[in-house]
DNA sequence: CAGGTTAATATGTATAGACATAATAGCAAC
DNA sequence: GTTGCTATTATGTCTATACATATTAACCTG
């Protein structure tokens, strides 16, 4: 029986997990059941539960009733990004914040933002496109569709001093959604807004939330160049 | 005393979520601790901790000791992005996969390199440049540095039919790395490789990753237009 | 042997009770 | 008033036990 230095789950995952990384255990191999490794560290099966279902929720080790754990054949790696209102990403990084409002129009809604949205095409939308400084540069364009139906007061909804963006978070809190990332070419609108040379890449990033069966709205937003995402894995 | 359809710590929790989506409980508001929670829905404390604790890996509450949970005042997203081997990503979407290695070399470590794999700048490492390819078309261009003290043969070790990416995935479990996402536009080499034109605007990801105190591999991979990492919030 | 029923098994989760830990608030001493 | 101790409080975690559930293996039937 192997004495941890201090009981406790994170120390039994960090033994399971030392052990694959020794590859005493290897890819594929079955490892001892959660009874046997609760013997063995000398604590309780929901301990070893903790520390196996953490490792299971990081991708290191599969499980299945019955069939016991085992070892990931290929380890899937899962990275947790954080998606901060950018506001909030900006003045972290020790800059200021601020944002204007190109434009906001009650438009026929286009085919992909109508897809996106789950509405029929031609829908009345509410269209807002903004643009987001950092410092004074600009930092961020925003191109987003809203859905009058389930806002408060319809497309007269007033979002104050919020940003669009951040007045959904703060009141409608949602229960759904997806977000993409890619790369795209500064068009020559999108090139003039961010002050950068027309098929400058942009990162990309697009969202859709919803809230149960209403969409509420679809962004997309194309940061400038230079921007980027980081993660630990 | 609310009667949940069945007990268990997702009902609980979805309840909480509800409660938070109807604004019964605000932003920044205080929420009931877990004693007077586990009474209101006939359940063990323990139950109504995983409910809380799952929330807050969330995003959607903050927990302190003895300050007791409240809402997030302005909910940080977190999305989980799985980051499979390209082979697998490529294998997944229906297509047929295979790679080409266009060059293996033992390379003074470039300044940039050096930095993300700290060590000294001009230090020998093994640099891999390879091409991968779906369904017979570019997919995605590899530029990998190695850092050969760690390889079980140095820079000689082989890596029979598997992609340095899959061979290090299998072979070198990690315990540390991180990931970052951008954009960029295609160079000439990078264009012709890919098979797109020169600019074109490209999804990048640089990882690296380490092993205790030891640094295994840098790797650049920028992926041919069109590619879009997508998940659920 | 095919097919379906049953038993065995490993994980999933719940519970009550206990102690640990962190952070706050209040009080006391200087 | 400020500093430092202490009590209080809410969360964090562990234990032991129990039952639920999914899945496989074994068995039994035709």
């Amino acid at each position: 029986m192997i004495a941890p230095a201090r009981n406790g789950w994170e120390s039994v995952r960090a033994e399971l997990l030392g052990r694959i990384a020794r590859r005493i255990w290897k890819p594929g191999d079955s490892i001892p059941n959660e009874e046997d490794l609760a013997y063995e560290f000398g604590c309780a099966r929901a301990t070893v539960n903790r520390a196996l279902r953490d490792l299971a929720a990081g991708g290191y080790v599969e499980r299945r009733r019955k069939a016991g754990t085992r070892v990931a054949l290929t380890p899937v790696r899962r990275a947790t990004l954080s998606i901060p209102v950018l506001r909030v990403e900006v003045e972290a990084g020790g800059r200021s914040y601020r944002f204007a409002e190109l434009s906001r129009a009650i438009e026929p809604a286009a085919d992909l933002a109508a897809a996106r949205l789950g509405v029929a095409a031609g829908a009345a939308l509410l269209r807002l496109r903004t643009l987001h400084f950092a410092d004074g540069a600009p930092f961020a364009f925003e191109d987003r569709w809203l859905n009058p139906a389930v806002l408060p007061d319809g497309a007269a909804t007033e979002f104050g001093d919020l940003s669009a963006n951040e007045w959904l978070v703060r009141n409608m809190a949602f229960s759904q959604g997806d977000i993409a990332f890619t790369a795209a070419n500064a068009g020559a609108e999108e090139a003039g807004l961010l002050g950068v040379a027309p098929g400058a890449a942009l990162f990309v990033t697009e969202r859709t939330t919803w809230r149960q069966d209403q969409a509420i709205t679809a962004v997309r937003l194309a940061f400038a160049p230079g921007y980027r995402i980081h993660t630990n894995l």
